[in-house]
DNA sequence: ACTAGTATTCAACGATCGTTGAAATTGTGA
DNA sequence: TCACAATTTCAACGATCGTTGAATACTAGT
């Protein structure tokens, strides 16, 4: 019974989620987004309790799933350290490489939805309420992780430390263009294999560096 | 003669200024703009010729300044190392540490135009053409300064390293209040002097880890 | 085939949007 | 003081906004 109406309701949600994303919350009529859904504009308050809703219901249609599997990636680094604590590399890898696979596996479906999260986590408004609300359990546990990593490391450093890791990760996949226009076309926003090889390694560094020695 | 004229235009751009951080382009009306700047709505078509030139003005208002003291900065160090090249680490300080002095010096005057530039920076739609409209003179001369610091770096992981810099530098200024949330009020996002202890630190180790042994 | 609930369409509401033209006011130089 | 330009006020335009209620079509289970 729940086979059209998934369908319709779930074409909603991508659309929203692609113009959200392009052009944020207030810069997308509900018209637009049911236009680009191809349906009726009131079927948005059959399905949703307002525009508002909507845009709620876009991220927590993904968020629950990321974090499942960040929290497994995470899991599965330290079980194969049962003995000695793992590296700061091998963590940070557990924390934004399932991102990448996402990315590589199917594009399209999760770039838009990174590039929602980068735009909230910059957002001054409630970006950090919202960034919170759906992230800051898992972060937890990934700064536990770290701290068990960085054994004689205040807390404060470790903080800031993810708040640089997180201001990176955002930029990076909110895939903006910038770095193409800089580098001349000597970099690519949407080259995962280059963002893969690299990101872990400037992230670590910077942990171990302000962390280790403090 | 241009002083009242001056001091109504000035008061526009400052509230368009604090509410565009605030809401973005779109989640404010020049009806609201116009109301905070205690000015008739159609003032703002006198001043300016649109909204859209209205956002462009704010952002043109502080972007030359900025652009200049920070290269000030930049050949500050360079004349200081005049036999050798500078740290990577003093670049990067030359890099951020003018923005934060100003942040330190009148915060309600920069905050805001900062929070701008970080909802910009992430904006998928438009955000890398404009970040690179404004800052990419700037940022390439400071990139070619970092590439004397590195000498056997490759571009790519230099422009990446430069990316992920970026990133961190532009969501701390966000000042979102993430930080104190997810530290529970060990950390506050406005406090301008650990920024200032910490992250040329950690983004320096990343542009070293990263592009000097490669 | 009939009914009941689910899904979709249609038309419209008041509010607010960006923008404009013309009138009124203020300030400036002769 | 007078003319002229710069600035501000006032009223309104068509378009679009988020949202809603009622009517219609569809899809079960009986």
């Amino acid at each position: 019974m729940p086979k059209q109406k998934q369908a319709t309701r779930d074409r909603i949600l991508d659309a929203a989620e692609t113009l959200f994303a392009q052009k944020g919350f207030e810069g997308v009529s509900v018209r637009q987004i049911m236009s680009a859904a191809d349906a009726d504009v009131s079927l948005a308050y059959y399905h949703f309790k307002s525009k508002r809703d909507l845009f709620d219901q876009v991220m927590l249609r993904r968020v629950e799933f990321l974090n499942e599997i960040r929290l497994q990636a995470l899991t599965e680094v330290e079980e194969r350290h049962s003995d000695d604590a793992p590296t700061v590399e091998e963590i940070i890898g557990a924390f934004t490489q399932p991102l990448m696979q996402l990315l590589a596996d199917d594009h399209d479906k999760w770039s838009h939805y990174y590039q929602l999260i980068a735009q909230i986590n910059n957002s001054p408004e409630q970006g950090g309420a919202l960034m919170s609300r759906y992230f800051d359990p898992l972060v937890s546990r990934f700064i536990e992780a770290l701290r068990k990593a960085l054994p004689d490391c205040n807390d404060e450093d470790l903080y800031w430390s993810y708040h640089f890791l997180s201001g990176a990760l955002t930029l990076t996949f909110a895939e903006t263009g910038r770095i193409d226009n800089l580098s001349g076309g000597v970099c690519s926003s949407t080259d995962i294999a280059a963002i893969n090889d690299r990101m872990h390694v400037f992230l670590a560094a910077g942990f171990e560096r302000l962390c280790q020695k403090s």
